[in-house]
DNA sequence: ACGCTTTATGAAAACGATTACGTTGTCGCC
DNA sequence: GGCGACAACGTAATCGTTTTCATAAAGCGT
């Protein structure tokens, strides 16, 4: 059961080492009978070519590195599913670091994957410009996720959070609403500040005379529920609240229903992510959806074009639209769907298929 | 900017290639002096080993790789998590393969990565010791996760569905129900199988003249509705209804509250697996809870044990415990906890730490 | 001083693939 | 019939490491 090689393939067929390789990988010089007469020793001795042999000559890993941070829930799933099933189809691997907290910890994952990829999707809030020139060797192209970098270096694929904060509040002030409070995220997150940026421009334009009003918040469930009682608190109610996620609005949700606050009622309420839980709170939340998996396949498959001309390609900027869903909390003129069972729209993004500890049937 | 090798290092510290080996890898064989010019040279030029001719000769690739099934949500998240926080702290890189639908898929994947991984960890209902003998090489060794195949070749490592889904009975059972309804998983998912079989032998034990009562589901939200409305139809209704996984139960508990019945005060209800989204249906939804990232933990640190000494390390089962997690669903004796905000017990299954599209702060 | 063990070091052989370059043989064409 | 082109195939170099083996220097006991 000792590892069989090219050797061991070439003997056998009667040919030299050479032909075996000519007649499994580029198909030319060799008879079409002969290329057979390989092929067919090799899958009786079942040989599988070594990798590592290969992509020494080749200098091809056919594997791409993603680099993530300590990402929980469905957006880790969703993104990893996207890029798998991209990666899987053009035959890449992938090899997967993530939970990293911190720039040194991503320095040394990143440099640790140093000549076992091809190239790199890289997802991460610390990492600028400068992190990669001293991290990431020019020669290995890199596709940044939801990143502020702007370079022609590396090719940067953005969510639209900007357009699907403006279009949310948007939302929310057509429903008949006078004013939005948001309730802000980290301040040092990039997608944090691009959804502020967008509630701000949406106010300017559909509500020019309303007050800006922002809360601070991280993000987390207390947050919002913090924000939330806080809220409560002011003289004249906020009419509208719009968290810059979904786990702020839920938490803002449940501090609402505590002091007995009616939702969309008194107040109307919008998240951002569409999280699944979103839709199985009561009432359940109104928010802007993401189609992440969307996000990784085309992060992938920016990537790959990349690897294939690492020469001409330009490494260019792309956006991805968001869409926003009215569910209950948002008030309004919304249709008045009970609740969601087995969504019939076939997003990728809401994955309720999710199955017990062992996968699916 | 070409790539700088160990022959680049030799030449620019006056040695020979193999000093530099020597000094960088084993520390023997050289003098201290020596070891620490080379080590100078080498982060002076930035060297980093190639890692494929590394483990050409080595025959190491210090990758493990993942195989699973097309799973969604916090499970694949916190899996993952738990794999990869393990394989850093040792070393070893993360080949993840997922999404596979079918034994076909699987096949392929596994087969893809001959040679690229040093073992492998699986997580699939379609493979059985019949697959895993024409795909797996004997020569890399596998760690089985949540696995009916029971052999002497593979380390198996299971979560405790049966006892997980016994104490749940028994809890539902001493809270006063006389009797328990379980709607059951996929009949060919070892999960489901097992969660049926702990059912089974806590009623026997502590209901023994109680009716064994299951009904069909799939793991689905939709099943669980259809459930729920077809268990409120019979004459003397349930008292109390067990759910093989979550989103039955969710589903269940919409279809309750849809007719009007009261949970727990009519029916008690329980769910199994403890996602994210059963903290926040309303009543809170009982369940059991699992420990995934544990499980991704354990199952690398086992393949890792198999790794270091492939003779005498013998594969062997294990068994991960669940908790159940009262909330309000189950009726009885709970404590009125109101709702779970920043959870305080710390473990790393309850993940509602996600945040927006960009990671933490 | 002299042999003998220890130790640092270098030269060279692996590892398993790809591929540039020869070599042969066959065919076509003048 | 000879000459050149081309196709099929083999030989050997190559990729960047690790590791065995040889060699030289140095320490050490007598």
């Amino acid at each position: 059961m000792a590892t069989v090689t090219i050797k061991d393939v070439a003997r056998e067929a009667g040919v030299s080492v050479a032909s075996v390789s000519r007649a499994l990988n580029s198909g030319g010089g060799v008879t079409a009978e002969t290329a057979q007469r390989i092929r067919d020793v090799a899958t009786r001795l079942s040989y599988v070519p070594h990798a590592a042999a290969r992509s020494l000559i080749t200098r091809r890993t056919h594997t791409i590195g993603a680099l993530l941070p300590d990402l929980h829930g469905e957006f880790f799933s969703e993104l990893i599913r996207g890029i798998d099933q991209a990666a899987r189809a053009r035959g890449l691997h992938l090899l997967v670091s993530s939970s990293h907290d911190g720039a040194a910890d991503a320095a040394t994952a990143l440099r640790a994957m140093q000549g076992r990829v091809d190239g790199m999707l890289i997802l991460s809030n610390h990492v600028d410009a400068a992190f990669l020139r001293s991290n990431l060797p020019a020669s290995v192209p890199a596709v940044l996720l939801n990143s502020a970098v702007k370079s022609k270096s590396y090719a940067v694929l953005n969510v639209d959070n900007y357009g699907g904060a403006y279009a949310m509040v948007r939302h929310l002030l057509q429903a008949g609403h006078s004013g939005v409070t948001f309730i802000a995220g980290p301040a040092d997150n990039f997608d944090a500040q691009q959804r502020e940026l967008g509630y701000r421009a949406a106010m300017a334009k559909y509500a020019p005379h309303a007050p800006l009003d922002v809360v601070a918040g991280d993000f987390n469930e207390e947050a919002g529920y913090r924000a939330g009682h806080q809220l409560l608190a002011r003289k004249p109610r906020p009419q509208a609240v719009f968290a810059a996620n979904d786990m702020m609005a839920v938490g803002c949700l449940y501090a609402f229903k505590e002091a007995g606050v009616d939702v969309p009622g008194d107040i109307a309420l919008a998240g951002f992510d569409d999280i699944p839980i979103a839709r199985y709170v009561t009432p359940p939340l109104s928010t802007v959806r993401v189609r992440i998996a969307d996000l990784g396949r085309s992060a992938l498959e920016q990537l790959a074009a990349l690897l294939e001309d690492s020469k001409h390609a330009t490494p260019s900027s792309h956006t991805l639209a968001c869409e926003i869903v009215a569910r209950a909390t948002c008030g309004g003129d919304r249709q008045a769907a009970p609740h969601e069972h087995a969504p019939k729209n076939a997003v990728s993004t809401s994955g309720n298929r999710s199955s017990g500890t062992g996968g699916k049937a």
